[in-house]
DNA sequence: ATAATTATGTTGCATTTGCAACATTTTGAG
DNA sequence: CTCAAAATGTTGCAAATGCAACATAATTAT
């Protein structure tokens, strides 16, 4: 079963997708490389939908020290409401990584019922529904990867997820530095496993290239 | 913010409630302790919402070991796609951890458009769209959580989450058992780590009573 | 083209952690 | 109440990992 190919605006005319930007008090904005898409110091409960572009999101905690928590691209929803509790009040912002587009829309307008009963409405919040379903999706996958004890269970998990959606042979989706981050392990501890790891036989690396020997 | 107090069947009246049950093909189910609630290895793509009571998502993989995955109660939603992929084919069952109830909807029916255009079915849609925030929301904190390298960076956030929404001395709201799946630490090496928080002045423990020293 | 920056790969070492094997306490069922 | 089962606490030890300090390759900017 495949949920990809979402389309926020899909079912809905281009006529009347002004109309109901407005009924929704969305507001699209576009934004150039390194622009900052939103602060969660200042940021209300603002929904963000990435139209176009990519964009990460930032924390830098007292120490200066800074950490990329998520990556957003097209259709990725994100916002305070759907993030996280800042319990270290470290400072977290959405950093545009190339040009971009997004959509902003205030939660409360989203759980909150139309008054014009407009039925383009209730459209949208569908959509919505199959987006933040695909990040919630995206979300487990990330714990489970987690919830692995050692380096090389996280990394064959996640390979066999890669597996299972593009055969044995296949390229990773990020750089060797971003997936150390992603399966939150030391890059040089990662590296390390991934060559015994190819020692013994369960995977071959070349560059991105990933084929796996065994498969669980 | 609060997003608490999220009801499913907020704004709609018990009158119009059969109606849209039926309307929307939703089924509810009623559940003894002990009882599968639902089995990954063949529902379809129903999402589940518990309207009453809780449940545990347990996987068991090849070797017959046994893991909790993710806790259910009260106004919690979720099905097959929220959850992972199950790259390995592990069993994976939702078990009702008490009597419970549960009301399933095809996800088909959440994003597709209801041809009676009923009302209720967007204020329903509006309502699992809070119900699947708040889900995401604890899906990106447990994230934030395993994401600390070691165990005390673990307990200490997770603390001071904690802490912002009771105060600087709360109770635990799980076992220390559970507490140690919930960070994925062995509970052992947990136990110690406690003790030595402890003794470094970071926190006062008495059974599930923490008392944090210091906050950040 | 060249310099500067960033990504990648390697290794020694100290720390952290999981694991196993216990003892002890608490809880729950009958 | 009594007993069994589950939860909790402790410790030694081996394995895994983070960290620092590098060298080298690849990419990007000027």
């Amino acid at each position: 079963m495949e949920y990809r190919e979402i389309n926020l605006f899909e079912g809905i005319s281009e006529a009347d997708l002004a109309r109901m930007i407005t009924c929704f008090g969305a507001k699209i904005k576009r934004l150039r490389e390194g622009e900052v898409v939103c602060d969660y110091s200042d940021t209300g409960d603002d929904v963000g939908v990435m139209l176009e572009g990519s964009a990460s999101m930032i924390r830098t905690d007292e120490n200066g020290e800074v950490a990329v928590m998520e990556l957003f691209s097209d259709g990725d929803i994100f916002g305070e409401v759907l993030a996280f509790s800042n319990a270290a009040g470290d400072s977290v912002k959405v950093v545009a990584e190339s040009d971009c587009k997004v959509m902003f829309i205030k939660y409360g307008q989203i759980t909150k019922r139309c008054e014009n009963a407009c039925e383009h409405h209730s459209r949208l919040v569908s959509n919505m529904f199959g987006l933040i379903a695909r990040k919630t999706l995206s979300l487990s996958q990330r714990i489970e990867i987690l919830s692995k004890k050692t380096t090389r269970e996280k990394l064959m998990y996640y390979f066999n997820i890669l597996a299972k959606k593009h055969g044995r042979e296949f390229d990773l989706p990020m750089s060797v530095t971003r997936l150390a981050e992603y399966i939150c392990a030391d890059r040089s501890a990662m590296t390390r496993e991934l060559s015994r790891m190819q020692a013994d036989g369960l995977v071959e690396i070349n560059k991105k290239r990933i084929k796996l020997k065994k498969t669980f």
